[in-house]
DNA sequence: CGTATTGGATAGTTATACTCTCTAATATTG
DNA sequence: CAATATTAGAGAGTATAACTATCCAATACG
């Protein structure tokens, strides 16, 4: 495949793949000689994912080569590969440092050893709830442990259902680019359910009508 | 309070306060001269939870606009007005027409009609939830309709408590500013919590041991 | 053989979200 | 009351992300 049948077959314009290729998001292809390069099945795989993470997911270029390095590496072994790739999705932005810091990083430690989840403890994601709840609380608003665990409670079911959506027997650099895929995207997938929802709730106690603008 | 007071107490520079002024996220003080203008405790929430959504839940500037104008927009009912603030956080990005997109739409449209959620199915929600389905086929990835609804019943029951979090005998205002908050806030919580969920079940599956970078 | 395409690099563009500077008027303090 | 600091409001400047366009020499293809 040439890049403008990879053009083509993905509906990205060729001078964003270039792009995607300095950057390092997509690897080179095969160079036959000095003005072509050819592209495998691989590459377009992988410019789906890059668009899909970028457009649907709003994950920044620079997250997603995280991610993709982290699928490169042949030296991360099967089992960390996932979490190495998935831990890059997450922003490394320290959490402000004050009282709703402290006390919701206190809720998250006590709710995460209260699961017994196997997580590391400077997982990204944990830093990312600790921000949550520490917004929250600054906004007046503290949520109850009960929720909170009912929440990881859902959160742990809708995961075990993703995973198993993949194919254990598929190459490990395909499994890895749509456990991806599949984390980011039924991520979006809840998100619009859960203002549905809202909008459905909202409608029982306030009454029905469609919202305008 | 004036705007270097409503600085310290809100964190946010005064040059960037003037900006959100100008830009019309935040209304402006009550001028007292032509070099003073007061601002209230409203003027603080309003402020602190532009920086919620901002930082927290990555939400543009255009969009939480979009929000506060709804908020503030004594025209529309109780009713609506939440509803109506949610629609402003999702894009109108058009999605894109294809087999994947329809097929997409027909899966949401059984699944909503199916569920009897009273939303409006002109809701940027349903076409958020139309793009992640479509992106996720485009991948080779088909959600059985058993995981989505699922899914859906998680999302309601989330929703069902964090509605609960109001206080129903706050003023109109407060309520609002406080379900927006809750919604995206939440939705990072789930968030973090679904990828800890991912590691947890990863471990389970390939071992444990803490991914580095 | 000549026109079109390609790889690779460099420069330019658009959008977002600030951040800085300026001015005249006013507030505060010694 | 004089000197210093602060403010509202507007405009211009900056940083970053994510493209998009242009160029050139070297092929590819009809």
């Amino acid at each position: 495949m040439r890049i403008s049948e990879l053009s083509r077959a993905s509906g990205v314009p060729v001078a964003t793949i270039k792009y995607y290729l300095r950057e390092g998001l997509l690897p080179r292809g095969e160079t036959t000689s000095a003005t072509q390069a050819v592209y495998s099945s691989a590459h377009l795989r992988r410019l789906r994912l890059i668009r899909a993470l970028a457009e649907v997911g709003d994950v920044p270029l620079a997250r997603i080569r995280g991610v993709l390095d982290a699928v490169d590496d042949e030296q991360i072994g099967p089992h960390l590969l996932l979490g190495t790739a998935l831990y890059q999705l997450d922003s490394d932005a320290p959490a402000e440092e004050d009282d709703s810091a402290d006390q919701a990083r206190q809720t998250a430690e006590r709710l995460l050893s209260g699961l017994g989840w196997r997580t590391y403890s400077g997982s990204p994601a944990r830093g990312r709830l600790v921000r949550a709840l520490a917004t929250l609380d600054r906004l007046g608003l503290t949520i109850p442990p009960e929720v909170l665990s009912r929440y990881a409670e859902l959160a742990h079911e809708a995961a075990e259902r993703d995973l198993e959506l993949l194919d254990a027997a598929a190459p490990r650099e395909e499994i890895v680019e749509r456990a991806i895929a599949i984390t980011v995207l039924m991520e979006q997938t809840f998100t619009a359910l859960h203002r549905m929802a809202q909008e459905d709730i909202s409608a029982g106690r306030f009454g029905t009508g469609a919202p305008g603008c």
